[in-house]
DNA sequence: AACTCACTCAACCGCCTGGCT
DNA sequence: GAGCCAGGCGGTTGAGTGAGT
């Protein structure tokens, strides 16, 4: 017999997370911090086991995620410490401000790891230093014995190198009001946090639970027309199509400081 | 248009680890 | 030291999607 859950499964929700879930969490976790996954859910309202909170918070919705695709230095930097420490995604993450543990593993399962086995096929790829792609991956060598210690070292100077390098990108990203890809629903809630710019606080909200069940209705209605005229992965603004309802048949029943929000600053993509 | 296939990536599963009693 | 528990981690899965036929 199989180790037991690490919790009750029955009557809880799995698959694909759905915008009210994430809004859901996210507000919960604003207001109350995440100190104890498990009894979250709970508290939170949300039919999902602690784990799965924990790996949606993580994965996607924490403020600092940096989300599209990776750069060639990213790519380079994963090709590195791959080569050092192996298999150890957490760690490999920690020196990549914004990439998480999951998405460093897809990428280099479905782009590096083939990349990187065609070029060993051909081995003069890797050693030709006009290629600007090039590995370097001899740089690297360097006695076991002393492997974890370099390690280190490596992973210091990547990381300091490479937090400046994310927040140049976050600035120029943020200062583009054009760049919708640019302004996520993590940037969204993480504006929360930026009193100066924005004057929501989104850890004030109180948002009664009459409220979530008219937002769950009345999204449902909302988030299945917006995918019909958005087919193609184009965005939907969602925070604008629910205030929008919100507004129009619940008006009465909405917390003032959810009233007062100013939607059209935040966009989510999907 | 319908079908198949390959690919991507969010989410799940189960083991490991460390803290607490 | 043993047992329990929660969080963390890495491997794997499967739904969704796009390209090709």
């Amino acid at each position: 017999m199989g180790r037991a859950p690490c919790c009750s499964k029955v009557g809880l929700n799995k698959g694909a997370w759905t915008p009210q879930e994430d809004l859901r969490l996210i507000t919960y976790i604003q207001k109350y911090g995440h100190s104890n996954w498990r009894a979250l859910p709970k508290l939170a309202g949300l039919k999902r086991c602690g784990k799965s909170c924990r790996l949606r918070w993580i994965n996607y919705l924490r403020p600092d995620i940096k989300r599209g695709n990776f750069t060639q230095e990213e790519e380079e930097t994963i090709i590195k410490l791959h080569n050092k420490l192996g298999n150890k995604w957490s760690k490999i993450a920690s020196c990549l401000p914004g990439r998480t543990d999951n998405e460093i593993k897809n990428v280099w399962n479905t782009h590096l790891r083939k990349r990187l086995s065609s070029k060993e096929q051909s081995p003069k790829s890797i050693n030709a230093t006009t290629d600007s792609s090039s590995l370097e991956l001899e740089k690297f060598e360097i006695p076991v014995e002393n492997e974890m210690d370099i390690s280190s070292l490596l992973i210091e100077d990547l990381t300091s190198s490479h937090i400046e390098e994310t927040k140049n990108a976050e600035k120029s990203a943020c200062s583009n009001s054009d760049s919708i890809s640019a302004f996520t629903f993590s940037d969204a809630v993480n504006s929360f946090e930026d009193a100066d710019k924005y004057p929501l606080d989104i850890t004030d909200m109180i948002i009664e639970p009459e409220l979530w069940e008219e937002i769950e209705q009345k999204d449902k209605e909302a988030i299945s027309h917006d995918r019909e005229e958005n087919k193609g992965g184009e965005v939907i603004d969602w925070l604008q199509q629910l205030e929008r309802e919100l507004m129009k048949d619940a008006n009465d029943q909405i917390d003032p400081f959810l009233r007062d929000l100013n939607f059209d600053d935040f966009k989510i993509i999907f």
